[in-house]
DNA sequence: CCGATACGCAACGGTCCCGTTTCGTAAACT
DNA sequence: AGTTTACGAAACGGGACCGTTGCGTATCGG
């Protein structure tokens, strides 16, 4: 009652770790970099990785989805600063973003939440989208939205259409595309191919 | 030695039950196509769903990975029949077969595999690309093959990548798209889409 | 009938992970 | 110094599966 008067009163005894939660949560998003499942993860293998006890991680996180939700929560905003000079260009950053994120390892994490937990965890996966997938489809949506007022697109195209064709073909690519790491030019070659279309 | 001389001689003893081998395989199959990955897959769940002992899992399959093998390789190869008056409708019929196998529980064993074990069983993969995936691929390439040939195609379009948006789009519905069934006229408004591009 | 094999079932020892508890130590406070 | 809380490590009882084995029964050929 002396000192540190001032906001929160510090709660008495040996604070927590910052380290050690920083350590567990890279540990996480680690192993689900890796492609490892929600469902397989553990929160003993989280714990071994993180050079941790368990009971640094239960006295945080009372289950494995609420560690995965605040983990997952870490990774910034995914949406790239467009130049707005033509749709197109704004079209290629995007899908560049994604085409990117596919070889880093911590952005995976994303994709393969994405990808293979999506029945499972549903109130996981509410939140995951909330924060991951709709500012991403938003984005795009106004730079499509942008380029039918200003005759860059056609006027009678469909919106929601237009996302599914240029987002599924990145992902179609990312999941099946030849080995290896993408082309640079795929977000290139896939918006062209997509404006243009197929007919002559 | 006296009857049964013809053909492969019969082996002493009870034979085994066809009954059980199909019921094992049906039940891999409805707990693949009710979401369960591989890697969750658990021998005695298998057992315990087909009504049988796992010995007569074990006397059969040496492993979980030779199981899977066999189950997914009794789903009848997935092209349909195309009618080849024009290419538009070739191409609607391929995607609507898609999107009537995302409803079916035994279809959807494909994509949920496809999916979520792409990296984690990399024989298993190999396999499976061959005999479902593979089939598949090779029927849209040859109608759009067509297509490029018949004029109804742009000439210098490029032939992986519009199978790409086509096969990417109806994937993106099939896991992203709007809950529930896919509406009856989806592949057609997804070819008519990628056909007639987004530019004015 | 008899030998051989497959069947379903139950039990085995072993491994992995669960969530909890105990322990000795470390780091903050009064 | 003394109190309080967090730490890593280890161990606990419990559960799910593993792959194997033994059991009594069923179904084939001879």
């Amino acid at each position: 009652m002396t000192i540190q008067e001032s906001g929160t009163a510090r709660p008495a005894g040996r604070p927590r770790s910052e380290k050690a939660e920083k350590a567990i949560i890279e540990a996480t998003l680690d192993l689900i970099g890796e492609g490892m499942g929600v469902s397989e993860l553990s929160i003993e293998a989280i714990a071994s990785r993180a050079g941790v006890g368990k009971t640094t991680i239960y006295r945080r996180w009372s289950n494995k989805e609420d560690l995965v939700v605040d983990a997952l929560a870490t990774l910034k905003a995914p949406v790239p600063p467009l130049a707005g000079t033509s749709v197109r260009d704004d079209l290629i950053s995007l899908l560049d973003t994604m085409r990117s994120e596919a070889g880093n390892p911590r952005s995976r994490c994303v994709i393969n939440i994405a990808m293979s937990e999506a029945d499972r965890y549903p109130q996981l996966m509410e939140r995951f989208v909330k924060r991951a997938i709709e500012p991403r489809k938003a984005a795009m949506r106004d730079v499509i939205k942008r380029g039918i007022a200003s005759g860059e697109l056609r006027a009678d195209l469909d919106v929601d259409m237009g996302m599914a064709i240029l987002t599924g073909t990145m992902m179609w690519h990312t999941k099946w595309g030849p080995a290896g790491d993408l082309p640079a030019d795929l977000a290139e070659r896939i918006v062209d191919a997509a404006l243009a279309g197929m007919t002559p």
